[in-house]
DNA sequence: GTGAAAGCGCTAACAA
DNA sequence: TTGTTAGCGCTTTCAC
């Protein structure tokens, strides 16, 4: 089944070549090619044949300029290197999939402040997308907010509390009371607490500030280390804290989580014994062989209710109240955390 | 910096709009937007405000369809839950954004068998994008040799040695052999070979292939074992060999090599004392901390290949030779195989 | 059942 | 320097 046979240029044939070759209208040609409208059978087979003969293939882009709507779903997202944003990524575009929504997508690199980003999401509504999910904390909910009436917007994993803007998210506050609990059942009271800043990372802070009130609560001593967004940042500050007595290093990430058990290795001390180490995210392949303590974040379930929550706004329009969907993980005990 | 102070409904707006508000023709509206063709200071300064002051956003596609070309290029991706995909789509957009190329990229779920991907085809090249740029196996030459003449396509990460695709991709048979050597070195003379068939994955066939030629070159004895893409699949039958004689399981992919370890583990064996294990890929954080003997693929010159291969394709013209370039990983010896 | 005409939002000669 | 005129490829009333 080639897509053309002879050496027609396959781009170059318009839905005009095919009624030419098929002696209709253009008009015609576009009912019998969708099969909507009316049209008899026996011209809409001259055209059909006349469209493969030529290899014809519908401009897509052009056809939804005249239609004036889209079946496209835009998609920002953040850089795909961290696993977890990879598999968010993959999960949302499956589940676009069988829901039959389109999905185009663009990232925007974690360094630029702003401007790529704005840049980005003109790009994608310039492309007049039927609606508008996400996937990157990168963008802020006042850039994103002018655009609100004008299409769908859903953002998938980091809570947003402004305006109309829908959100499938990650409850990170529980993570990191979950994570919390489970350090303190282990009889920590000298803890370390090491993530992102707000700005580096809100997932992680959000985590971070739950972690500490749990601990805190329950009477231990907490110590908190902002970091930027790469993951050593803070490792040998941390590392510092347990020669001075903390027990326990919690990460708000995984990626941290990797960097202190490095350093720890890298400094002669052994996890869990000298130290105990926890993270989240739970996404990392081998996480289990490393034995990692961490949190399971339900990535599937917040690229489902977010693909959900699209195609609810896109079919039965807005209803006008703001959909707002949160989702906790589970705690997963690993061999890096032990009793005190 | 707001972009829409007023009601307006920003996506509503058109050049129209703007040029009537700035009392000027659609024609310099463009120009001055732009900042290219004849036009004063003035009269830039008044439509720009008005741009502004309506929340103007481009139609994007329009503008593409009139002008007949486009600034964006394409990227077909696979399931990028494999952080080696992941990895791969993240640096072909940083390098595309450090030479200014725009990415649009559609996802093709690994389940459909050839009409989706063609689907996605046509709606990248619908969009007339300048260039194509392919990093998943599931779509074949012939799908795409005939948009080759239409324009340029890049497959990224897959060697190609068909028609006018041009790639930039991993050399997986020198990754076999790097793995295979090492194995050797460490005396290892009865071995197995694990990895996903050739319609399973493509790489992961290549470098089994080479990786037996080694070994059986070398006088050892190999037992090769194909299996489907899950990576639990013959992992027993490995362990199984194991044995039955066997001193090393070289598994063509980490995930795999992930997979190998987990069983092992299960099954009371030990690594590297029973059982020596290898993989491929390195990409996964956390392999060093697991001391996964892999080779490090090189994704970060694939995709900058990729991309200037395409820039070149772009701005010099296409000069009618194919474009293949080649590139070769690093072995990391690690402590999953030791000497027999 | 089919075609003519208008137009989606924008750009690109060519005039003016 | 600016406006006018044609479209890009397709869809969609609305007559015929």
């Amino acid at each position: 089944m080639s897509s053309s046979d002879a050496g027609t240029p396959a781009l170059r044939v318009t839905i005009s070549d095919v009624a030419a070759a098929a002696g209709v209208s253009r008009a015609t040609a576009t009912r019998a090619l969708k099969g909507e409208g009316r049209f008899s059978p026996e011209t809409q087979q001259r055209i059909l044949e006349a469209a493969e003969r030529l290899g014809y293939v519908r401009n897509t882009v052009a056809a939804e300029l005249a239609a004036g709507r889209t079946g496209t779903v835009g998609l920002m997202l953040r850089d795909a290197s961290n696993p977890a944003y990879g598999l968010l990524f993959s999960r949302l575009q499956d589940e676009a999939h069988r829901r039959g929504l389109d999905l185009v997508t663009v990232t925007i690199g974690a360094d630029e402040q702003g401007a790529k980003q704005v840049n980005a999401l003109h790009r994608l509504l310039g492309m007049r997308v039927a609606g508008l999910i996400v996937a990157t904390g990168g963008i802020s909910a006042a850039q994103l907010e002018p655009f609100a009436d004008q299409v769908p917007i859903v953002r998938a994993g980091r809570v947003e509390s402004v305006g109309r803007i829908h959100t499938a998210h990650y409850d990170d506050p529980t993570h990191g009371r979950l994570l919390a609990s489970h350090v303190l059942s282990l009889g920590h009271r000298n803890v370390v607490v090491l993530a992102g800043g707000p700005e580096a990372s809100y997932p992680e802070h959000l985590r971070a500030m739950a972690m500490r009130e749990t601990l805190i609560n329950a009477g231990a001593s907490v110590t908190m280390i902002s970091a930027g967004a790469a993951p050593e940042e803070g490792v040998d500050e941390a590392l510092g804290s347990v020669r001075a007595g903390a027990t326990a290093v919690m990460c708000a990430s995984d990626y941290r989580q990797l960097a202190v058990m490095r350093a720890a290795r890298a400094a002669g001390l052994t996890v869990p014994s000298d130290l105990s180490v926890t993270g989240c995210d739970g996404i990392l392949p081998g996480a289990d062989l490393l034995g990692l303590t961490t949190v399971r974040i339900p990535v599937e379930d917040v690229a489902a209710a977010a693909v959900e929550t699209m195609q609810g706004l896109l079919t039965s329009g807005d209803t006008g109240e703001t959909v707002r969907r949160s989702f906790s993980g589970v705690l997963v005990p690993g061999t890096t955390a032990a009793a005190v």
